[in-house]
DNA sequence: TCAACTAACACGTTTGAACGGC
DNA sequence: AGCCGTTCAAACGTGTTAGTTG
């Protein structure tokens, strides 16, 4: 797959043309699977939610440089509000539909590999495929929360730490990419969307236009077409732009045969202990006196959460996205942008574990 | 009435146990 | 006994759709 990479400083915006790279210090952090993001990206990209939890597609692949060797690194991803509005989908386009609600629980997802030395991370892709989204507030397979209607960002953070019960003390680095922006939702709005998913999701792949039969074509369907059905059949022979890409999926799929450092119940040995940290769970990011152009971020003490108060993170500017009309205050000035510290400060980190 | 949500469904993929051959 | 490849069923993940909820 073709990358760009840039090197990130607080000082100088990267070129708005290689946005899925980022490096703090000596780390590195690449999108794998940028072009993928960004030809959801460009649509508006949109994320089932459900009560069970459903999988993200595309998946969060990256790839990690400028490690220490020897040096063991937890990995997580978490992910937080892009703005503190809720959205409707009406006449073909995003519009905000008021303020956004109480943000739930903010639960981090750790990479089952961790804690691993540097050399391991370095070694291939990491692949966030299990991690799963859910709108449940009450869920307790430690799935994220997210509300539907309402568009988040993926973090990712690396944590120089040897243990999950550690990663509080530890120094870290977080990084995002503004191609991964979505919007949570129960069922799908925009037709395009439905189809991109299709034709890139190896899951997905019996509602493909030519495959074995399409829902609508099926013996079972009693009912007449549906709007969605249409509207789908109209855009496949109708948009040029839309006809099937190559599929990335299946070798996506093929990359997730990591080492396993640990197995699964020393895992599960962990997720409890991390669920019954009352402290951690509660642990509130304050980073506003932390300079995101040091190479390293303390992880901080507690302090208050105000979750609907986040400002647009400036890295989160969508520049193609004719589909979302957000109201001031305008997204931002930098894309690729990894943000300021006062950007990012109201935000729990670590909150919750799982796996 | 309508938008958002849920659950059941059919279909395809993934996973892992069981088996046989070497 | 150990390794490797194949087979197969169960589990899982997907979008679709009818019905429910507010």
């Amino acid at each position: 797959m073709k990358q760009q990479d840039f090197q990130l400083n607080g000082s100088t915006p990267p070129s708005p043309s290689a946005a899925h790279s980022f490096q703090h210090g000596s780390i590195r952090i690449t999108l794998e699977n940028s072009e993928l993001w960004k030809s959801f990206h460009k649509i508006g990209t949109e994320m089932i939610i459900t009560k069970h939890g459903r999988r993200m597609f595309p998946h969060c692949s990256i790839r990690l440089s400028g490690l220490q060797p020897s040096v063991s690194y937890v990995i997580m991803v978490d992910v937080i509000p892009v703005d503190s509005f809720k959205y409707k989908w009406k006449k073909k386009q995003w519009e905000v539909a008021g303020n956004s609600e109480p943000q739930p629980p903010c639960r981090t997802y750790i990479h089952p590999d961790s804690p691993a030395v540097g050399s391991h991370w370095m070694r291939q892709s990491l692949i966030f495929q299990k991690m799963k989204l859910t709108n449940n507030t009450l869920d307790q397979h430690g799935h994220i929360i997210l509300h539907s209607m309402h568009r988040y960002l993926p973090r990712f953070h690396v944590i120089l730490a040897d243990s999950p019960y550690t990663v509080r003390w530890s120094p870290f680095q977080t990084f995002t990419f503004p191609e991964t922006v979505f919007t949570a939702v129960t069922a799908y709005q925009n037709p395009k969307i439905t189809k991109l998913k299709i034709d890139h999701n190896p899951f997905a792949k019996g509602f493909r236009r030519g495959g074995p039969r399409s829902q609508h074509e099926r013996p079972s369907s009693k009912t007449p077409v549906k709007r969605l059905t249409k509207v789908r059949k109209t855009l496949c022979s109708s948009s040029p732009d839309l006809q099937r890409m190559p599929s990335t999926s299946q070798a996506e799929a093929k990359q997730t045969s990591v080492p396993q450092t640990l197995k699964g119940g020393h895992h599960a040995a962990w997720v409890q202990e991390l669920d019954s940290s009352e402290s951690l769970h509660t642990e509130l990011l304050e980073l506003q006196e932390c300079d995101f152009s040091c190479e390293e971020q303390m992880v901080p003490s507690s302090t208050a959460c105000q979750p609907n108060r986040f400002p647009l993170p400036s890295g989160i500017k969508d520049p193609a996205d004719p589909l979302f009309h957000a109201p001031p205050p305008p997204l931002g000035q930098q894309q690729g942008y990894h943000g300021n510290a006062a950007d990012w400060s109201q935000y729990p980190l670590f909150s919750y574990s799982c796996w």
